[in-house]
DNA sequence: CAGACCAAAATGGTCCGACCAATTTAATAC
DNA sequence: GTATTAAATTGGTCGGACCATTTTGGTCTG
């Protein structure tokens, strides 16, 4: 069982990222609020912590004031994504972007400075995908290693924090999508082919190039996915 | 002054930080550190419940043990940048990668998806440094607010959340250096002439490579404010 | 001596009631 | 209507207490 503070955080991140309240505005008083949840007070200052970590609200003597989306920490974005029965596809999207954006930066990082060793190991995790027998599990996993891969090859700290952060928060949410997701293995592994010449190479603008091409596969999974799961009726019945 | 549980989440971070405890260690109870701390325990606990949220912690019934910095949420950054006098120069470089990468990939989906209206905008944000007479503060808020405006440009909040979060934990960690920094305006009015040209003609490419030619001026004041300040003594003695 | 077992100690999670300093609100006087 | 002041509210902290779970130590057994 999770343990009543993080009800309480959840709940009110919920009422706070959902908008139900409003900017700028004063949450109930952490008195109150304990009456609400039937929680001793000490509990709802454990969760107005992490409301305020969280970066959604802002706790000062005098009363807890709600802040606007845009300041919050990069942790909001599994509440922004889980707010629907799909995760917003818009949102998505914007994640895919900049996770993109973040291993090829990792790429140019470790053709700058990786050594040979490293960039034969990271071929190695590239290679993978000229086997086109690969299960569909197997085919994500893959896909999930060259990128964990790529970004630690970056030897780059704080791209590894946000690449990490980011897609833990993004992949649970993907739960519901990935049944649909549909891989087109064949294509995979043209363009693998593409990525691993360009490596050899040490070839930055070719690797860059590659690699954006490979991001295009898993944009276009995701899009397809979205449409099958958006056509089919999702059996769900979730609210509160 | 800082509230009680602030001090205390501060300085267990430094300990945690420092490597003072080894990964999957077992901090002391809450208990004892309300002893050492001369606080009481519920004090401590909101204290642990941010070491929590910037996850260089896991705390559990039986005990909260340290977990690797790697694992930690990006408001650690801050911390690591703050450990000497002056701040940790790779993690400087690494940080400014990062931006770079992260502003460039706004540019990149300012110039997909924005209206010719925000490009003019951005435009007007560029077009302030071929005025080479501005102040260095002048100067440095231009460059701080180019970046902003493409950032808000993308239209991407995960890209916007990201990016402000390590540029507020980094600007301030900047302070010693940024007196020594020397901006060849000159340059700068050259470069942004460039990539003024490539945003008119809203060619992505080049507004890639005139944005990196940017940022590297960017990059070398840095390098440069940071040769000047270790030769020059810093005359700090800072300590607890 | 190693391993299974069990009781005691320690730990985090929660609760209650209380006090303080600072802020907010309401009442009051001008 | 506005400045002043007093009262109510709010977050920050404290002390002590109970519970369920986990650790820890010791004991018994093979």
């Amino acid at each position: 069982m999770t343990t009543k503070h993080d009800q309480i955080s959840d709940e009110l991140t919920e009422d706070i990222l959902q908008g139900r309240y409003r900017v700028g505005e004063r949450l109930p008083s952490e008195r109150d609020l304990a009456v609400r949840f039937d929680a001793n007070r000490g509990a709802v200052r454990e969760a107005m912590k992490r409301l305020e970590q969280l970066g959604i609200v802002d706790v000062q003597p005098g009363g807890a004031r709600v802040k606007a989306t845009h300041e919050a920490s990069l942790d909001v974005i599994s509440y922004l994504l889980n707010q629907g029965d799909l995760p917003d596809r818009h949102l998505v999207d914007q994640i895919l972007l900049v996770i993109n954006s973040l291993v090829s930066s990792a790429a140019e990082q470790l053709l700058k400075s990786g050594s040979d060793e490293e960039i034969q190991e990271i071929r190695g995790f590239v290679r993978v995908f000229f086997n086109q027998e690969l299960t569909k599990e197997a085919h994500n996993l893959a896909r999930i290693q060259l990128m964990q891969q790529m970004l630690q090859g970056s030897h780059n700290l704080p791209l590894q924090i946000i690449a990490r952060t980011l897609f833990e928060q993004f992949a649970p949410s993907m739960e519901p999508i990935v049944a649909f997701a549909l891989v087109d293995k064949q294509r995979y592994a043209e363009r693998a082919q593409i990525l691993d010449l360009a490596f050899e190479q040490r070839d930055l603008a070719a690797v860059r190039a590659a690699f954006d091409a490979f991001s295009e596969l898993n944009r276009a999974i995701v899009v397809a996915a979205f449409s099958l799961a958006q056509s089919t009726p999702g059996q769900e019945a979730n609210s509160l």
